[in-house]
Formats: C-alpha cells, sequence, structure tokens
RNA sequence: GGAGGGGUCGCAUAGUGGCCUAGUGCGCCCGCCUGCUAAGCGGGUUCCGGAGCAAUUCGGUCGAGGGUUCGAAUCCCUCCCCCUCCGCCA
C-alpha cells in the first residue's frame, strides 16, 4: 500500500495517476486522518509516560498514606489516557482501511488510457498463420478430438467448468511441465504452495478487501481459494525479514486458480477461455527497489520465450492507465494468435509492483548483515496461463482432419507427436 | 475430534506482579591485538512508531486480541500455532 507520509508528500503525483486510473480515491480525507493520527499518538504517548513515571514511583513510596494518594491520582489520569487511546485507535484503523483501497501509484511510461482499447501494442511477432482450410475454433476442435467436455463439467459443477480428455488432456499436463522446467533452466526455484490462504495472507497480496466478490471462500474454515500462485508467494515471506544475500530472489509455481468471474454472462462465454478453474505456472520475483526495472524486463522476455518456442504468432502490450492493475505500477501483457476464432488470446500479464505488496505483507530485507531493514520490490509474470495457451495451440497445430500436431517442444511431455480425434 | 504440554530478542535459554531499562550463552556487527586464520580482549546487536536539523528523547512490542491492576513476560478470558498420546483418514 501506500503511506499516508508519501500521500502527503507527494500529492499531485498521486492524485493525477489516481485519476488517470479512473480511481475514485479521497486523499484528502487520508491527509487529514494522518494529522489526526499523529496528534493523537503525541497525547496517548504523553499520556502513557506520566503513567509508566507515576507507577514507578509508587513502586518505590514505602508510606502507604503517600502510596494510596498517588494511586488515587493516577486512576484519574488513567480514565484520561482509556478515553485518548480509544480515540487514537478508531482514527488508527479509519486511516489503515482507507490506505488498504488505494491502488499503486503509476509508472510514468504507463501510457494514459481510459480503458483496455487504449492499451500500445509494442511489439508484434510472427504472422497469423494461414491454412489451405478454414481452421476451426477449439471447441469445435475440442469436440472432434473427444478432448474437450463442456457438458459433462457443467453436469457436475456448473456453467464455466469443463473436462479434458485423452491427448488434450496430456497436451495440457505437458504445457504445464514443459514451463516449469523452462524456468528452472533459467534460474527460477520451483515452489509448491497451499491453494487456499488465509484472510492476512489476501490482504497481503492485494486481493482484500477490494476483491472479495471475484474470490471462493470456504467459510467453514475461513480458507480463501488462491486466484493466481501471485497471492501464496508474497506471503512467503510476510512478516520476515530477508536475510543478506537472497535477493534477488526468483521463484516459479504451478497452480491452480479459482476464479468467481461473476461478470457479465455472455461474454467470452463460447468454449475456455475464461472459466472459475484453470492452470497456470507463474512467476515471481523478490528483489532490491534497484533492480525491479530490470526484472520486469527479463520477465517479459522470459514469457516472451514459450510462444517463441511453441513457434505461435504473440504480440506484446503495454498496458494503459486504467487497465494496470490495483497492485502494479507497470504492466505488459502477452497475447498469443489464436487463428480458428481469429483473436488475440491474453496469456502473460507481468507487473512491477515495487514495494507496494512488500508494505502491506510486512516483508523487508536487509542488504548487509547489520544494515537497516528495506522493502524489497516484488514482481510477478505468468508464464503461461492455461487453457488459453492451450486453446493457442490447438488452434495454431490443427490440421484439416482434425488432429493436433504436437508442437516439437512439447513432444517429451507429451509422448506422442500427433494427436488424433477419439474413437471417430 | 478428545486428553495433556508448550509458544520470551536470529538460535538456545533465564525470568510466577514493581530490583525487567527482559539477563546469559551462541551467532552477527564494529574496533583492538596477533605473519594469515582461529583464539583472545573491548564495545554493540529485537522490531515498529511519534517528536526533533541533529545529538537525542518518548511510546509500543515476550504467539494474537481482550480483561484485572497505580503497575503485567508474569494473573484471568478468547483465539491461533507447535509438540506428545488417542481417534479418524488420502
Amino acid at each position: 500500500m501506500l503511506t499516508a507520509q508519501f500521500i502527503r508528500e507527494n500529492r499531485d503525483r498521486v492524485a493525477r495517476d489516481m485519476t488517470n486510473r479512473g480511481a475514485d480515491v479521497d486523499l484528502d480525507r487520508v491527509i487529514s486522518l494522518d494529522e489526526q493520527r499523529r496528534a493523537a499518538i503525541q497525547e496517548v504517548e504523553a499520556l502513557r509516560a506520566d503513567r509508566n513515571a507515576a507507577s514507578k514511583l509508587i513502586g518505590q513510596t514505602r508510606d502507604p498514606d503517600e502510596r494510596n494518594r498517588r494511586i488515587e491520582s493516577q486512576r484519574e489520569v488513567n480514565t484520561l489516557l482509556e478515553t485518548s487511546e480509544a480515540s487514537l485507535k478508531e482514527t488508527e484503523s479509519a486511516l489503515h482501511e482507507l490506505l488498504l483501497t488505494i491502488p499503486n501509484v503509476l509508472d510514468p511510461a504507463v501510457p494514459v488510457g481510459k480503458d483496455e482499447s487504449e492499451n500500445v501494442v509494442v511489439e508484434t511477432v510472427g504472422e497469423p498463420r494461414s491454412f489451405g482450410f478454414s481452421p476451426r475454433p477449439h471447441w469445435e476442435l475440442g469436440e472432434l478430438l473427444g478432448g474437450i467436455d463442456f457438458e459433462r463439467g457443467v453436469k457436475m459443477s456448473g456453467s464455466r467448468f469443463f473436462v479434458l480428455r485423452g491427448g488434450v488432456a496430456r497436451l495440457h499436463r505437458a504445457l504445464i511441465q514443459w514451463m516449469l522446467n523452462s524456468h528452472v533452466a533459467e534460474g527460477f526455484e520451483e515452489a509448491y504452495v497451499p491453494y487456499m490462504l488465509n484472510e492476512e495472507s489476501l490482504i497481503a497480496s492485494g486481493q482484500l478487501p477490494k476483491f472479495r466478490d471475484n474470490l471462493y471462500h470456504d467459510d467453514e474454515e475461513d480458507y480463501f481459494f488462491i486466484p493466481t500462485a501471485e497471492v501464496a508467494l508474497v506471503n512467503l515471506y510476510r512478516d520476515e525479514i530477508i536475510e543478506p544475500g537472497m535477493l534477488p530472489m526468483r521463484l516459479t509455481a504451478h497452480t491452480p486458480c479459482f476464479r468467481r468471474e461473476k461478470m457479465s454472462a455472455g461474454r467470452d462465454v463460447r468454449g475456455i477461455k475464461r472459466v472459475h478453474q484453470f492452470e497456470k505456472v507463474e512467476m515471481f520475483v523478490y528483489c532490491e527497489p534497484g533492480e525491479s526495472e530490470a526484472e520486469l524486463d527479463r520477465l517479459v522476455k522470459q514469457a516472451r520465450s514459450l510462444p517463441e518456442a511453441l513457434e505461435i504468432p504473440y504480440r506484446v502490450l503495454a498496458l494503459c492507465s486504467a487497465d494496470v492493475g490495483f497492485n502494479a505500477t507497470r504492466t505488459f501483457d502477452i497475447e498469443m494468435h489464436a487463428p480458428g476464432a481469429d483473436e488475440w488470446l491474453e496469456v502473460s500479464s507481468a507487473s512491477n509492483c515495487l514495494d507496494f505488496q512488500a508494505r502491506r505483507a510486512n516483508i523487508r530485507y536487509r542488504s548487509e548483515a547489520g544494515g537497516p531493514t528495506r522493502f524489497p520490490h516484488m514482481l510477478n509474470a505468468s508464464g503461461l496461463g492455461l487453457v488459453r495457451t492451450l486453446v493457442a495451440v490447438m488452434e495454431n497445430y490443427q490440421q484439416e482432419d482434425g488432429s493436433i500436431e504436437v508442437p516439437a517442444v512439447l513432444r517429451p511431455y507429451a509422448g506422442t507427436a500427433r494427436i488424433e480425434p477419439a474413437n471417430a
């Protein structure tokens, strides 16, 4: 989160960024609450200092009358203290709750725009494939191959659930394995993390309090299902001080992601591009503040190496001010081309969050033993999001008969070079 | 889920209402000494916040939150986590 102090000292910049994001934030209220808070702290602490001194004196007083007199007068002061403490607490929590709802500042390089249509394509690599026939969308391919079963997914769960079978399921799993190995080969440490986290963790990562509606929650145990591995990776070092020599720390994890997406029924309904449960391989970085810009470049480079290796056309977008997420200061998306439906599918989003999450999660680091503690910068990037990557592979590698050629890099994982229509 | 035991500074421990301004050892940091290293010697070392240009000073912090008290690491209540045994279980 942004601190009250930062907002006080950078009012104009913060106000401009909030406007460009389209976020309605009451900065005046932050500043006045912060003033109130600091005044209240001074009052409370002066009274507490009195009390401490008086108690000490009472402990040393031998004469019983004198002692009782002092206890009596301290009682009076204590009622004052109680009132002041209560009002300090109220002010502090009001300020804290407000600060938790304020998004990160924007990197000056972020293009200003009012919605996703103003995202900027910074690079397009490769030409959309041309076929000697009319390429099918993935839902047709899935049906033809017996590889994507929508009806049974809906039967056992509900709308926006699906089942993968046979070669398509293997291709899906192969992508995960291959992507994890690619990241590990580039120095990322693989991690396996819980899929259900407590409320504090979701606050630390920025999901709560604002985005409660997008999360699945177990009421009985008070666990939240992760909407992305990022949430778990942010919390790895929550309330810890990272020791010298550990940064930059680059991690990768494969997890399912659970999202309520109770948005507009009717949008992206066709196929499996927008579902409640999907797999994702995530990359995550903890680093020193001076390194985060370079780390963002590195993440984007690592993410785009995957469509490169798959030989699928893709493009890189710089998200505009209105589309950069709550936690991020700057974000690049990667979209792969899907020729069946002729559309660009978002398969990765790489963001620099600066120290925004580190402050929420109370994560600090030391660059040298005995040195001061500082907040590290944290970055995340999908590498890549499944289902959509699978869709892109299927649509790009489809053959006229509906079978799918397995991309060369995936063959060792999929154990086959071609996925044929089932039973036919 | 049941019964017991426990959570103190990076680690290990001491601490049963005021002498705790939380002691000691290890580790770590700075310095001294010594061809180098180790050892030795001296000093420092929880974390967070407020005020101040600063030296500094004040407050909070003994798993978390409440309570009792002039005063709580210490007493009481609730919750969380860990350990042992039992039950259940992929």
